[in-house]
DNA sequence: CCAATTTATAGCACTCGATGCCAGAATGGA
DNA sequence: TCCATTCTGGCATCGAGTGCTATAAATTGG
């Protein structure tokens, strides 16, 4: 779900033909988040990325399919792990208990990792063109949930459960990074836990107010 | 009977000065819907809608904000009513149970709107575009729910209880909607009210698979 | 060292959404 | 008739994104 910070540019291991790229996709994010940073989203173009990293407007596009994409960092690998968190799960164990663990554990961060992500996530859930962009991103997330929530309850995953599940998953999910990025604590993973407890029981009022 | 010359806007109760406008806004998403309809909402250029309207490309502009805000009909009236809903409930009723009444009565429609209603659903749900811009408009939806939440629970619309609250019903706002949208049954209410139903037991596995 | 092949890049042209600006048309009133 | 008001049309412009082509850089094989 959330954001992660670029893991190390993958050369691979075999012998590469051909022209080297002339720059990776966590250098350009690194570039972008910077610009982003220091002078707004909005306010940053694709020219002057581009010309930060030193390479075409035409190349930039290459290595990113949109100017927004580049604060989602390696998500569709984040995905996959979720999924795969997903699968392996006992079918003993209750479908929210899964799901709570599974969204726990693919947001483990270590505590180098966790400024940059509150820029993105800042970043995500304020400038209006990503928060839009999000809902996008997070249409892929629901698919991923709503898949393994069809597989329990039965039926296919464009049911009206699987999906209630699903996004009303998400719903909890961005509730807990909002309010992490937004407060100041450091306890990532404790707010998501927090809030897939209270999404779980139903929202029980006695619960929500002690 | 006074014959306009020109425009066939609905002029306003008081003395309008100055020339009258050439369309409405209603006029502008009817035909714009249309052509969403026949031919794909991306297929469309604001100039074709424009030119069937018989405005230019810049009067269009002026009637909306942008191409995507034309599928979004009166959505902020909808968040008027949503919140009178929760506010003139009592405090006696539980909190899940007023919002997916109030849910549910914000949404009652008339068999005349429904089929326009499944087109501009069916386009916010599957077209990127406005998938993307929805997130915009919900997260408006969110902040009425997030009110009402925070009063149930304590603390303020911003804390982890209440947004979690707003999103997951969001969440099964949404879901319902789309399977709505996609499936032909014509029982709206009853996929919301089901949503909210399986989000209040707090998706009990033994209800959900049977 | 030279070709062939592979991969990546630069640059151009173009579409489309969106915005600022200004001239002009239409309307009511003094 | 002149004026203020309101709306429209067209132009110029910007920025995101895409298709196409020529070319640069790298490996492989002769």
């Amino acid at each position: 779900m959330s954001v992660v910070p670029s893991g190390e540019g993958v050369r691979p291991a075999e012998v590469s033909r051909g022209r080297r790229p002339s720059t990776t996709r966590e250098e350009v994010a690194r570039v972008a988040l910077d610009l982003f940073n220091r002078q707004g989203y909005d306010e940053t173009t694709v020219d002057q990325i581009a010309a930060a990293v030193g390479v075409s407007r035409r190349t930039f596009f290459r290595y990113f399919e949109s100017k927004r994409d580049v604060v989602w960092g390696e998500f569709d690998a984040e995905l996959d792990r979720l999924g795969d968190q997903l699968r392996a799960a006992s079918d003993d164990e209750p479908m929210m208990d899964v799901l709570r663990r599974a969204v726990v554990a693919t947001n483990r961060f270590g505590a180098g990792e966790l400024d940059e992500l509150r820029i993105r996530i800042g970043l995500i859930s304020s400038v209006p063109t990503l928060v839009a962009h999000s809902a996008v991103r997070y249409a892929e997330w629901c698919d991923v949930v709503a898949r393994f929530a069809a597989g329990r309850v039965g039926g296919v995953p464009d049911d009206l459960a699987p999906q209630t599940v699903a996004r009303a998953a998400l719903g909890a999910a961005t509730a807990a990074f909002t309010c992490w990025a937004r407060h100041d604590t450091d306890d990532l993973i404790g707010e998501v836990d927090r809030a897939f407890r209270l999404l779980a029981t139903g929202f029980d009022e006695d619960r929500l107010r002690g």
